[in-house]
DNA sequence: TTTTGTGAACTAGTTCACAGCT
DNA sequence: AGCTGTGAACTAGTTCACAAAA
């Protein structure tokens, strides 16, 4: 047996135990549900965890253990369906329904973000943007959608039934705008403002830097013009 | 003995041994970096780890190990002069020289990031834009980058002395763009477009993913909404 | 035979705890 | 006394390798 920890119950075959897999393997579930989209584009209906692991440049063994945390979903000596196998990741990771987002700063991210097309495939749909200048209340983006006032995060979130939140204001106004975003109950929050922001724990707040990302090249580029000449 | 490789040469004390330093840790100087900016503009001489993890919420054991990756800045008994560790921080991550940045793609996302403030702090420059389509060509963006051909990469590239490149074209062009980005000898690429990209080894290529950020959130919200009431 | 699912081994990353310097 | 720098202990994550299923 491998977990002596919890108490009496074997967690059953549909599992979703959840706490305990890594963010490190969610983010994986994410790229095998591309990679299968792409197989079934393709006409492939059936994948091996080798063969995935070969055209995408993954380790097999990692896919096989990260699918196991949420069940069976294989077949021995065949390998996985590729629409099976689909339709449970979206289910695992929650894509089996319509997710609304809202975007926080109207400004040149903000705008860009709430038409960027990635946003919109697998469920997501960014139903408002949101800013505190008075000029830009009302106007929508070039895609269509309509930039509220701030002030009434609450309200349309609740009537739009916006479950994602992403931060794209000034650092400077990002803790406070946070602090709104979490009054209005929403509980997932991608911030793309520089440092940190202090969030309550049953809220996940995830971060993109982009200054560290740049600073991260930077640090690869220097190291080069040290050492080879 | 786990390293039978590495000849005899014990590692001078400014070490700079780069290679083996991990990206996790590279990545946190560039946060110790932008708390030992707020340190000095609040008026702060000098810190040491424990106050500066406790402030910032890191650890402190992690931040002296960060650090001695690349030498001794800390004085014992007192910790790290902050104007002096800033110094060595920038110096190592390669920002106390100006790094110019090509964005490929004036797209919405394109026009964003050429704009936005955070990549314009610490030493970078953008200083172009690249798109393939003719109507684009010639203008600028709000800010004032110049928007050229993308045929032309190569030869502004080395005119303008640029270092990194930013790919923010749809996702289907995206493996040619890079192709044309490493022809130009470029070596350092942050890359905006979802999916897998393929580049040489000696190509530093960072991804930031925003639709496996997004499921991510998906995931953390469907087991919310699975297990408690 | 093929390929999964998984314990065991391994590797990487973090935190502890303390010797030694100031 | 106070704090760094660092080996040792610990924790997390990955890969191996094989028994069991189809």
């Amino acid at each position: 047996m491998k977990t002596p920890n919890k108490g009496p119950s074997k967690i059953p075959p549909g599992k979703q135990s959840a706490d305990q897999v890594s963010e490190l393997t969610t983010n994986r579930l994410s790229v095998y549900l591309r990679c299968l989209n792409a197989l079934e584009d393709a006409g492939i209906r059936t994948i091996s965890s080798q063969s995935l692991a070969e055209q995408f440049h993954l380790n097999a063994a990692q896919i096989r253990k990260d699918l196991a945390y949420f069940g069976e979903f294989g077949v021995r000596g065949v390998g996985y369906y590729v629409r099976d196998l689909k339709r449970h990741l979206r289910q695992i990771l929650g894509l089996d329904r319509k997710l609304r987002v809202a975007i926080m700063g109207a400004g040149n991210l903000g705008l860009a973000l709430a038409d960027y097309p990635g946003f919109r495939q697998e469920g997501f749909e960014i139903s408002a943007l949101f800013d505190n200048l008075r000029e830009k209340v009302g106007q929508q983006s070039r895609g269509g959608v309509e930039i509220y006032d701030i002030h009434d995060l609450k309200k349309v979130a609740r009537r739009e039934g916006i479950r994602i939140a992403v931060i794209a204001v000034p650092a400077p106004s990002a803790q406070h705008v946070l602090g709104l975003v979490v009054a209005a109950g929403i509980k997932a929050v991608l911030n793309f403002s520089p440092g940190t922001l202090q969030a309550p724990p049953d809220v996940k707040l995830k971060s993109v830097d982009l200054t560290v990302s740049l600073e991260s090249l930077s640090f690869f580029l220097a190291q080069g013009d040290g050492e080879e000449g």
